[in-house]
DNA sequence: AGCAAGACTTGTACGGTGTACGGGAACACG
DNA sequence: CGTGTTCCCGTACACCGTACAAGTCTTGCT
């Protein structure tokens, strides 16, 4: 059942490899996975290749190919690996369910901006990974405690994490321009305001996004950023509250 | 000045290229950046390579670098044409800034149903051209009428133009990974789901993830979704209503 | 002890990629 | 008739993912 290709990694045969100890390089598919974060983290998902990894492991490229199908299928398991550093909430029943969410939010944010290579890898999967599920029903279980009828529950999720997935996406891969050319965040900014406030035309168009921008409030970027987020979420959350009022 | 790298296509020095009318091949940035768009919707980011697109206008790859710096600056210009599709609802005074909102919203959730690829590239460069200036500013406008404060306004951009972006990016590529596979979406979850089900540890663990794609009603992949999506953005509406009570 | 059957590693090679570089053709202007 | 300038192309380089086959080492069986 090679020639038809599966859905997933995590969809292969069970056929779990009878594992030996000691592989004389060490190396394992855990391993294989937690270098490919790192370097990852390191390189971004342009730059990450299969010979780089293997190198980093003292070790020729197709070494790896005996723990690992294709480079898609170790993408994905590094992709869940991610998945699994969100600390969840404890989901003790009483709890309420906006701090529930504020937590999850921020969670599942900081994990974009820890791992920009990620946001480019949740939509060129199936994200059935063990870390993606437990993440998954950790979310809907947050929002069932919100009263809102079952039927409208999925609309209500994808409300808040494709916000937090766009939002965080967005925060990550600016971090990650701004330190490949070198830059602090501000700087960058600065820079890129400078370049785009010299277009010819942009003074007569963009009066209003000054005065936004200005009206902003906070000193540095990452601030003006964390001020957004906070107040997105309570825009989800008293929606959410508007809605179950109305479906009460 | 080409060794220090500009941050973007659109801030080059102001040097557009005396023009000739008749270039032996008929090339042009225009309809190098319309074939690359073509191409990219046909084939998907990954498969887009610079040598496909040329043999697409019966050119060699290097004459395609004379218009055009590097392939990432191509993928600029095609990501900026695309921002030029969604039609911008009419800004006249006494609109409700709830339907501009929703057409807004609707539009530009398509554009990344329609171009699975753009939004791979948003978060890849300063998006300054043109068509995305021009849509800000439209999304400015919406918001501005809001009637919320200056100093929120920038947040509850965020809150329903991050969302759109992931909702559409989600949707879009699951219609890629479907195309890809051959198959329908609705075959394409059924099969899915099918797998996941049967992984071990299943059943015990999703009741809720079964009782919530049940209750969700719609027939179709497409239903359940197009409903999702509604109501999540009137969840974003509530919730602006909410804040502009609250803070006025 | 001998040996066969795995489990693992590697070298080589193929067909692809982005693009630097230099040479040429076609035209414009003195 | 030079002499640029504008545009196009052939070649080449370094790198990519990975198929394939030939190792080597470990294990278990006789």
């Amino acid at each position: 059942m090679v020639s038809a290709r599966r859905t997933s990694v995590w969809l292969e045969g069970k056929a779990p490899r009878a594992r030996k100890a000691d592989q004389p390089s060490g190396l394992d598919r855990e391993k294989i996975t937690e270098a490919a974060v790192r370097l990852l983290d390191a390189e971004g998902l342009a730059r990450f290749s299969m010979r780089k990894l293997a190198a980093g492991l003292n070790v020729t490229a197709m070494s790896v190919y005996w723990y690992v199908d294709t480079k898609d299928d170790l993408l994905e398991l590094a992709l869940d690996r991610v998945m699994g550093e969100p600390v969840l909430p404890d989901t003790a029943p009483g709890a309420d369910w906006r701090d529930q969410l504020r937590e999850l939010a921020a969670s599942y944010r900081s994990l974009f901006v820890a791992h920009p290579w990620a946001s480019s890898l949740v939509g060129r999967f199936l994200n059935v990974g063990p870390h993606s599920m437990e993440l998954a029903r950790t979310a809907q279980h947050v929002i069932a405690a919100t009263g809102l009828p079952l039927h409208l529950q999925t609309g209500a999720m994808a409300s808040v994490f494709q916000f937090v997935y766009g939002f965080g996406t967005t925060e990550g891969q600016f971090r990650q321009r701004c330190e490949e050319a070198g830059m602090s965040q501000d700087e960058y900014f600065r820079a890129a305001m400078g370049s785009v406030r010299e277009q010819p035309g942009y003074g007569e168009h963009f009066e209003r996004a000054e005065r936004m921008m200005e009206a902003r409030g906070g000193n540095t970027v990452a601030e003006m950023r964390d001020r957004d987020f906070r107040f997105a979420l309570e825009v989800q959350i008293a929606g959410i509250e508007a809605m179950v009022a109305r479906n009460s």
